[in-house]
DNA sequence: GTCTATAACGGGATAGAC
DNA sequence: GTCTATCCCGTTATAGAC
C-alpha cells in the first residue's frame, strides 16, 4: 500500500511521529503535523482530541513497542557472547532506521516529573533479571570476573546508544557526513562487545 | 557575594541558565526566567535584547566554558592510564554539579541546521590530536593493542555522558534515588576506565 | 534601571457548514 | 469525515511613565 493509500488518521500519526521525533513535544506544532500529514489542525483534533493525547500515543509505541523490547534481548536465553553481539547488532540496526529515537524517548524524560516518566516506571514490572544471573553464573564458573551488573548493562547501553543522542555533535567534531557515521556505528558493532567482553574475561 | 546581592544581570542570567537547562529552548519562556530571577520581562529583554539572545549566551557558557574544556583532558600531557582516570573523575564531579548540562547541549542540537551545531563546529578549530598520538605511540610499543582512536574516545565519552542524559530513565528503571544514581556514577569513576584499559591491555 | 500596560503574534482547540 | 473561520490564551517584545 503506497503512502497515499493511507487513512488519513494513518496519515496523521505518521507525520506526528516525524515532527515530534525531530523537534520534541515543546517544540513541535499542531500545525507542522497537519501541514506534514497534508490537512488541517481540525482533523488532528478530530481522530486525536488533543497535541498531548496525539503525543502521548507516538511516545507509547516509540517506547513500548520499539526501544523496550529492542533492549530486552538482554533477558533473551543464549550464551553471553552470542547475546552481547545480537543486542548491538540489532540495537544498531534499529537505531539506524530510527536515528532520532533516543534523543526523542530521553529528552520527553528530562523532567523528573513528566508523564513520561511514570509511564517509564510504571512499564517497570516485568523484571526478569535472566541478564544478571548470567553474569553471576559465569563468575561463579570462573569464566568472567565478578563485577556489578549493572555497571556493565548501563556502559553497554550507554556504548551504543550515545552516538545516537551526541549525533549530530560527533558529525560536526569530526566532520562526518551521514554515511561516515553510519560506517563509524557499523564498525562498532565489532567493536562494543569486544570491549565488554576483554573487561569481563580479562583477569586482574 | 550573596545571591541576593547580584545585580539584575547577573540573576537574570542565573535564572535563565537554570530555566533552560531544565526545559530547554522551546518549552522555556522568558516568563519563567523573569519570575526566577525575581523580575519582570521587561528586564529581561532590557539586559539580553531577545530570549534567543539570552539563550546563546547561556548555550555558548556552558559548552565553550564549561563542557569542552572538560573534554579537552583527553589532550592533556600526561601517561594514558593516569589521563584516562583524571578525564572520567573529573568530567563525572562536573556533571554530578550540572547534571543537566549533557541533556542541555545535545538536544539543543537536536536540529541539524540549528545555530548551535554551527556554533559547534566553529569551535572545531584546535584539535590537537595527543589522544590520538598516544594511543598510537603506546601501540606501536606493544603497549596496547592497535585499535581505532575513534572508537575509544567515544566509548570513553558515552560511558561518562550517557547516565546523564538517561539519569531519569534509569531512576525509572532502577529504582533509584538521586543519592543512590551519584553513587553509582561515583562507582564508574573506577569502572569505567578499568573497561577500557582492559580492553586495550588484552591481547585477543 | 525599573515597572505597568499593551501591542503583535502564534499556538491549540472548536463551532458549524458541507 | 472534512474544511473554513474563529475564539481564546500564552508568549515575546516594546512604549512610555517613573
Amino acid at each position: 500500500m503506497s503512502k497515499i493509500d493511507l487513512s488519513t488518521e494513518e496519515k496523521i500519526k505518521d507525520a506526528a511521529k516525524k515532527i515530534f521525533l525531530e523537534k520534541g513535544f515543546g517544540s513541535a506544532t499542531t500545525r507542522d503535523i497537519a501541514e506534514c500529514a497534508d490537512t488541517n489542525i481540525a482533523l488532528v483534533n478530530y481522530y486525536f482530541r488533543s497535541k498531548e493525547k496525539l503525543f502521548l500515543e507516538i511516545f507509547r509505541e516509540s517506547f513500548v513497542e520499539t526501544f523496550a523490547p529492542a533492549a530486552r534481548i538482554l533477558e533473551d536465553n543464549l550464551p553471553l557472547e552470542a547475546k552481547i553481539y545480537k543486542f548491538v547488532d540489532h540495537m544498531t540496526e534499529l537505531l539506524k532506521r530510527d536515528p532520532l529515537l533516543p534523543m526523542f524517548v530521553f529528552s520527553e524524560m528530562r523532567d523528573e516529573n513528566s508523564k513520561m516518566c511514570e509511564l517509564a516506571s510504571h512499564l517497570n514490572t516485568d523484571k526478569s533479571a535472566r541478564f544478571q544471573e548470567q553474569l553471576e553464573e559465569e563468575a561463579a564458573k570462573g569464566n568472567i570476573r565478578k563485577t556489578d551488573f549493572q555497571q556493565v548493562e548501563v556502559s553497554l547501553m550507554s556504548m551504543v546508544l550515545f552516538p545516537f543522542l551526541g549525533m549530530n555533535m560527533l558529525k560536526a567534531k569530526k566532520n562526518m557526513s551521514t554515511e561516515e557515521f553510519y560506517r563509524f556505528v557499523d564498525e562498532r558493532k565489532k567493536n562494543i562487545p569486544e570491549m565488554i567482553l576483554a573487561y569481563l574475561r580479562c583477569r586482574e
